[in-house]
DNA sequence: AACTATTTATAAGA
DNA sequence: TTCTTATAAATAGTT
């Protein structure tokens, strides 16, 4: 990369490809470590040099804890010793706490998905960073129909009640204005005169 | 390293984030796979992004070999399985599933709990069972409150028509009794001929 | 390990 | 994401 281009192939001098692996051992580590900085990401490397030399470098905590995250998000890439613990030599105890684990989250995912609105696929981690949203969503959804209704319902009550009212206040005319002789009248519109105005904050939901 | 100095921070904007991720992370890996072959090295690089996304690269064979590879390497080093493992009495493929399964719920615990509303405690097993549940109780717990209200609304509305209806059909039977000679009367009439019956169905929610 | 001349990588902008 | 381009970094060959 300077001083002229290099072939894509073994440093065949072995002096050169040591000077060469020391140099860009480093390059890559701090590559590595800039990434993880920079974008917040996780990151393990390592690197065994041709003589076997294990050289390691992990951002955020210890290799260890890096494989074994590397192991649980890859679950199809089982180790040799994973492998040979799927045999059925297992113990039956051990094997009972498994089923009831298993259970248990199986229970949990039903009701996530659950929850997610018939999503009947499983959740990965990130759909579980947008679950408050989408409870909400939820909630408004089947809220918003509801209420939509409602509204309609009263409001057409509402409009009755004022039609109703003009007609009894139309008819209470024509009868003051044209009979003075029914006894029982001023008893019947003290009965009718409700209070009609309704505080609208009760709507506000 | 290109058009201004970078800050070895993390870089806030997410936009920018995200697009360096990508090149460095395309970067790192090509080094690292030019390393190996120009000095014949052994490599493996995994890479989480913030997200949880896994991006890995394994020189020469597989990642499950070169993991294998470093446990062999690195004694010292134990993961939490390896560790159970050493233990004699233990059996090792059971315990390691078992741990696998433990975190797996814990996670999905976690997911619940955020659910529930920034609820900072963990919860119970027993909790989790009942999560359906408690979901349809929350959900009608904000629910129930306003409809109560707007039912009582309603209500008051019907009865309130009931009452103007009456009074209206009291005091046409006045108006129709004792006078004859009201040009619009039947008029009037048909404009107060309302639909009264609302389909009860709208309103089981 | 230091020193440069060059090659690479990549940040910013489309 | 991908392309372009100006510039920062990495590094091959040399001392």
């Amino acid at each position: 990369m300077a001083r002229g281009k290099v072939q894509m192939k073994r440093i065949e001098n072995p002096v050169h490809r040591q000077v060469t692996f020391c140099k860009r051992r480093a390059g890559l580590l701090k590559k590595a470590k800039e990434l993880s900085v920079l974008c917040d990401a996780e990151i393990g490397v390592f690197i065994f040099s041709a003589h076997g030399k294990l050289y390691e470098m992990a951002t955020k905590g210890t290799m260890e804890g890096l494989i074994e995250r590397y192991m649980k998000a890859n679950p199809a890439a089982q180790t040799e010793q994973a492998a040979l613990e799927m045999q059925p030599a297992a113990v039956p105890d051990a094997n009972e706490e498994i089923n009831m684990l298993k259970q248990e989250i199986e229970i949990l995912q039903k009701g996530l998905s659950y929850m997610f609105g018939g999503g009947a696929g499983t959740m990965t981690l990130n759909e579980l960073l947008l679950l408050e949203k989408h409870l909400e969503i939820w909630i408004y959804h089947i809220r918003s129909a509801k209420m939509d209704i409602m509204f309609q319902e009263i409001n057409l009550l509402r409009n009755k009640e004022g039609i109703l009212k003009a007609a009894n206040k139309y008819l209470q005319d024509k009868v003051e204005e044209n009979i003075g002789n029914i006894a029982d009248f001023g008893e019947m519109t003290t009965n009718t005169d409700y209070p009609l105005t309704i505080p609208n904050e009760i709507f506000q939901f």
